[in-house]
DNA sequence: TAGATTGTTAATCGATTAACAATC
DNA sequence: TAGATTGTTAATCGATTAACAATC
């Protein structure tokens, strides 16, 4: 019904950060029109709902291999299967939480991690008032445990919401414990060096970009100096 | 001791997103910078701090003006301010956070908005067990409430943290009080339409984008697609 | 077969880097 | 003045869009 996948040769081209970075809207618009029970879509059509081009589309999915079929289209259930083993929402990647503060919790609670395939096995804190209690059917660690925790466990992600003055040395005992995946909530701006995956998020930085824009509305059009503010 | 800031005049080209998008960060580093009392830099030392090149930063900075001088580098203090001043720190945006749940309560207690030049003024929720309280010392009304405290207190920034199935409904409601600028963490993609800036922030995207780097490092490397990981 | 739509190449556009003249 | 470093132009690189032949 329609082709296999005829994955690339292993000497083509790496594919772009801004390509990855699309990957997951993808993920997201596939699998609302899969509980839409719709089973094909067109790059054109695509296009129009997610407001690019049906070109970037063809594409960024085609860095990946032949995902649809002339004359068809796409088939949406398989197009997000392909996509979610790229993304590796199959691979069932385990995480956890270092710091039970209130973003620790409100990450621990949200829908985002099994939304996305990771499971969240444990929290850590260093607060003797925490530790011990369960957060969202987490138990809750000392950080002291967690050299312990990762030997024991399989750990790929470690989510970093510590305050900042603790940061530096909770990083350092991540990479440390050979943690292969850090995603930072924290000010202090981690480098990824070696073999290790790191993804910085400054909400902070979030804010003002969008600060930016409510700025550039208010000018005068003569001094408006940014592009259109579509995010 | 430096250049008065020459302002482009006002038929220059538009700036770029990728630009704008980098701004924060410099914002950020010159604040550390600041802390440190660091009282000037060259575009070759920050570009070593922060891992760009030397040519990006001076055309990042040169898209506003000339802020630095010649043989001497970028007074730092001054520079700080002329971000702020681009980025509208300057400007005591005001918000409103609407959604009391885990991620409304992590935002309010942070530190991101202060950090920011941003001030949250209050917060909005359904819930008649929440509604009245206090959470960070901010006031939850309850959300019918909403028209009557923008008609009477300027709210230039809505934070939108409540259940998706609230999203459309809250999102229709908060456009049609005027408000300029929504900061969206809902999976309800919302677009910029008119004079209006949005800022839809998917946190599952950004860790997927995680989950793709960590995937990549496990592959064997013949079957790698991914560029460097470096965030 | 005719129509539709992909996969892919080529053209365009934009962003980054390099280089250097201007100047503090 | 000599040295340093910006501001800015030109060159390079990469990403997006357009176009169309391949093919389902």
């Amino acid at each position: 019904m329609y082709q296999e996948l005829t994955p690339k040769n292993s000497t083509s081209k790496p594919v772009s950060k801004a390509v990855i970075n699309r990957l997951p809207r993808y993920y997201r618009y596939l699998r609302d029109l899969l509980s839409k029970d719709i089973l094909r879509i067109s790059s054109e059509e695509l296009s129009s709902l997610m407001n690019v081009t049906a070109s970037q589309i063809r594409q960024d999915l085609n860095c990946f291999g032949g995902f649809g079929q002339q004359g068809y289209g796409y088939n949406v259930k398989y197009l997000y299967g392909k996509i979610s083993d790229i993304l590796g929402a199959n691979e069932g990647y385990r995480a956890v939480i270092i710091g039970a503060g209130n973003l620790g919790r409100a990450l621990a609670t949200s829908s985002t991690f099994p939304n996305r395939g990771v499971f969240v096995k444990a929290m850590f804190d260093i607060h003797p008032d925490i530790v011990g209690t369960e957060i969202a059917g987490l138990h809750v660690y000392d950080i002291s445990e967690l050299q312990k925790y990762v030997e024991n466990s399989v750990v790929d992600i470690a989510v970093l919401v510590v305050p900042n003055s603790q940061a530096k040395k909770v990083a350092d005992l991540v990479f440390s414990l050979g943690i292969k995946g850090i995603w930072n909530f924290t000010g202090y701006e981690l480098h990824s060096v070696g073999n290790i995956a790191v993804q910085n998020v400054h909400m902070g930085d979030l804010l003002m970009t969008l600060c930016y824009q409510v700025r550039s509305l208010n000018l005068p059009e003569s001094e408006r100096k940014s592009e259109e503010t579509e995010e």
